[in-house]
RNA sequence: GCGGGUGUAGCUCAAUGGUAGAGCUCCAGCCUUCCAAGCUGGCGGUGAGGGUUCGAUUCCCUUCACCCGCUCCA
């Protein structure tokens, strides 16, 4: 198979409805997309099958969703107003970038020695912002979330209390956060407007290590046990350097996107340093009273934090494949049948009213079920490689045998081989098929 | 934001300072048609704004977007 290109993936999202260019008809806006049809039902499907794994299916773990406008208090105790917003300057010469405030030498650049090359300071706020109320003055300045994390901190003593949770427990929550990325791009992949899936696992500080790995194992398994090629994903530790300034250790889960590794997820350990500043700047006591050992302390945290957007494109990345059938190139969406948009594509061989009649019969089952799509145009073999190319795993064809057996054929999408089953065990049979 | 490149139907490409063409896709019709078949027909375009000109898709300016480098981190 040819080495996949950036290009190739996101002309399929765009020809097949999965991504569009965001404000596309006023000649596109930089950094935002909007998701078709197939796209939406991807990425929900990506986002239910982590609320699954980790709040449904877990006894530890309850959700949340927050408010995206949060005080500006918020954001001043997290440290991201004032990590967020310095003073910068732009070396013309070599065109890095550095922060006025660390420069030795404010006229020397460090990276390639030049001096007097540097642009005037200006402020690379990465947080967006808008106003409270229709006046727009300093005082009612408020951030959009850069991260839905701050959300579950703030809420950790209302969850706690009327959820009546011990330790070890953990908070979800899967939402849209923003950032003035000083650079957008990779399509999908790093955006201004993006989604996020993080959780929020408080425990005993003694106890944090081992929770590390834990989640670190358990959130590398999340993806192989979706489809994910396992060779195109990697756990990599930071190094003490590249800490951010919450974490006391991090390792990203990644992926070999075509452009080389990149971060899908990161899981960090985030010590006891947001309870401990949300506490001191709000004056809440937020920490925790063990009872049976009698004593009083900070949770600490341990944080996978995971892109929702960027995981579906690795998703849909991993399960592109091009086939050579009969001397043309088969292109399939191999995604697992749990992410795939549609489950089941119902097609009668012919447009003749005879077949689309038992068509609408059968599709009308199917759909209380799964989410399906029916499509009469053209030729029966034009649409199974329409549906191979969306991922669809089954294909349902009634033909006019079927008006006299009761039956129809099945038809895989990896194998291309069919099947007939009659038509009032179909429902069984595609519930064994997609579990 | 800086440097380099690119913008013509949904896609791939053509043409021209004087009514923008084709192939594929898509849609409709014909054919009891199981892996992108055929035939007939149809929809559809010069990224946006301004300037020069009798006339601009073509020349000039601005803008927007995309791609490649410098940064970032979900």
């Amino acid at each position: 198979m040819p080495e996949l290109t950036l290009e190739t993936i996101s002309n399929l999202a765009k020809k097949r409805g999965f991504v569009f260019q965001s404000s596309e008809i006023y000649g596109g806006l930089r950094s935002a997309y909007d998701y078709g049809p197939l796209g939406v039902e991807l990425l929900r499907n990506v986002k239910d099958q982590w609320w699954r794994s980790m709040v449904r299916e877990r006894d530890d773990v309850v959700g949340i969703d927050s408010a995206i406008i949060q005080a500006r208090k918020v954001w001043q105790a997290s440290g991201h107003e004032q990590v967020f917003t310095d003073p910068m300057v732009e070396c013309r010469n070599c065109n890095a970038r550095h922060r006025t405030d660390k420069l030795a030498d404010p006229d020397k650049c460090p990276t390639c020695g030049k001096t007097g090359e540097f642009t005037e300071p200006r402020d690379f706020n990465l947080m967006l912002r808008t106003h409270m109320g229709p006046v727009e003055a300093d005082e009612n300045m408020v951030y959009l979330r850069p991260e839905t994390a701050q959300g579950i901190f703030i809420n950790f003593e209302n969850v706690r209390r009327t959820n009546r949770l011990r330790l070890p427990f953990g908070i979800a929550q899967i939402g849209k956060a923003f950032r003035n990325e000083i650079t957008p791009g990779q399509f999908v992949f790093r955006t201004r407007e993006f989604e996020q899936m993080e959780m929020e696992f408080f425990c005993r500080p003694e106890e944090s290590a081992e929770w590390f790995d834990f989640w670190k194992k358990a959130r590398f398994d999340w993806y192989t046990d979706l489809g994910m090629t396992a060779e195109n994903l990697r756990l990599r530790d930071h190094e003490s350097d590249e800490l951010s300034h919450y974490s006391s250790g991090t390792a990203d889960v990644e992926y070999l996107f075509p452009w080389g590794w990149d971060e899908l997820e990161g899981v960090a350990n985030r010590t006891d340093f947001d309870l401990r500043q949300h506490a001191e700047h709000s004056g809440e006591d937020l920490t925790y009273f063990d009872q049976e050992a009698d004593e009083r302390f900070f949770p600490h945290v341990i944080e996978p934090a995971a892109g929702a957007t960027r995981t579906t494109f690795a998703f849909l990345i991993d399960a592109y494949s091009e086939d050579t059938v009969n001397d043309e190139t088969r292109t399939v969406l191999k995604l697992d049948h749990r992410l795939a948009p549609y489950k089941i594509a119902v097609l009668p061989l012919s447009k003749k009213a005879e077949l689309i009649e038992p068509t609408q019969k059968i599709a009308a089952e199917l759909r209380k079920r799964w989410m399906i799509e029916v499509d009469v145009t053209q030729s029966i073999g034009r649409r199974y490689r329409r549906q191979d190319e969306i991922g669809t795993p089954y294909c349902v064809t009634v033909d006019f045998d079927s008006l006299e057996d009761n039956a129809v054929t099945v038809r895989d999408r990896d194998t291309m081989e069919q099947e007939r089953v009659g038509m009032d065990s179909l429902v069984g049979f595609m519930t064994e098929k997609l579990f």
